[in-house]
RNA sequence: CGCGGGAUGGAGCAGCCAGGUAGCUCGUCAGGCUCAUAACCUGAAGGUCGUAGGUUCAAAUCCUACUCCCGCAA
């Protein structure tokens, strides 16, 4: 089978590998072009381009994907694969595979169509989420589905461990489409529209916690968050304000407490919610490394974060 | 050279601006108190103040260079 695969997000390595182990091996991979990243701006390519240069695979990295339908064409694909890959696909992308176009999504659709969906799921105190196998269509995340493969989400669930779990799930999912796909036997479900809800992509500034919020919702959100985009509030301590980073496990404490005061209880690090009140027990402070909520105690005294 | 913060006994911090015997909250060890304890009391050990130079009678503190860590931004 005739394969190209077009990914760029760490999520897809699972399965790019599978396909370099099982096959059907890809013709060629498209993925964004390498971005400054960190502190000091480093060109840095994607992890799955060095792979598949490794592999001998050949890399397009169009700016827009456009520019190479050419290319594409002319490799005369029948499957085209697509798994989170950072741009929109345009029209006559769409129609290059001669098979089908299917994209591997990381949630149960039609539920959290969009970019952030592995968050979504735990954010919204989910159980169950999983990665969704459908036809690429013009609408974002909106096609036929082909198949779905579940997995539980565990109440201490992160993003990146839940991310990481979807990823090793892809491969599976993947190859039943794609055995589906070839022998004729896919059957094709429409999305409800009324049941689906769409995830923008999360920006860091959305990581900043309202302590208004019920103790509930915030420990599922600092869950979700992380590590990306993270989650973080301002601590204010005698007059000056520091951005402090918040990382899981947190607790839910039936506790009552102002909302975003700060209280040392028995060395514990505890702040007021809108409902019940959250024990911390991992924080960095800006311009310092990542500690435990007991030892940022010892030496800084928050009266409140906001 | 994108902007900024930081490096001080095992942990987290203060001291630096206005140089002059290294301090706080803990931890550790010993002893005491207690039925008992992560509680309380007493005492002790533990630091080349990131590295290398410079200024000075004297540098954690001022100047220069360098190394490492981190926040923002992208």
């Amino acid at each position: 089978m005739r394969l190209i695969f077009i990914a760029t997000g760490e999520i897809a390595l699972p399965s790019f590998r599978h396909l370099l182990a099982h096959g059907p091996r890809p013709l060629a991979l498209i993925t964004q072009p390498d971005k400054p990243t960190g502190r000091h701006q480093t060109l840095t390519p994607p992890a799955i381009k060095v792979e598949a240069l490794a592999a001998g695979i050949p890399v397009f990295q169009p700016e827009k994907i456009g520019q190479i339908s050419a290319d594409l064409a002319a490799l005369e694909p029948e499957i085209t694969v697509v798994m989170a890959y950072g741009q929109i696909l345009r029209q006559d992308i769409l129609g290059l595979a001669s098979t089908a176009i299917i994209n591997l999504h990381a949630s149960l659709l039609p539920r959290f169509r969009g970019a952030a969906c592995i968050q979504a799921a735990i954010d919204a105190g989910d159980t169950e989420t999983g990665i969704t196998a459908m036809h690429v269509v013009r609408e974002l995340d909106a096609g036929d589905i082909i198949l779905a493969g579940i997995i539980p989400i565990s109440p201490d669930e992160t993003g990146g461990s839940l991310h990481d779990r979807l990823a090793e799930l892809a491969p599976s999912v993947l190859a039943e489409a794609l055995e589906k796909l070839a022998t004729g036997s896919a059957t094709r479900t429409p999305q409800d529209p009324a049941a689906s809800t769409y995830i923008s992509k999360l920006e860091r500034e959305q990581g900043r916690l309202d302590w208004s919020q019920p103790a509930e919702l915030l420990e599922r959100r600092i869950r979700a968050y992380d590590p990306w985009p993270g989650t973080f509030t301002e601590a204010h301590e005698d007059g000056r304000s520091k951005r402090l980073k918040i990382f899981p496990p947190t607790r839910i404490l039936a506790m009552d407490l102002p909302a975003g005061q700060v209280a040392n209880h028995n060395g514990a690090l505890v702040v007021g919610c809108g409902q019940g009140a959250l024990q911390l027990e991992s924080v960095q402070p800006e311009g310092g490394k990542k500690m435990l909520a007991a030892d940022y105690l010892r030496g800084r005294k928050p009266t409140s974060f906001a």
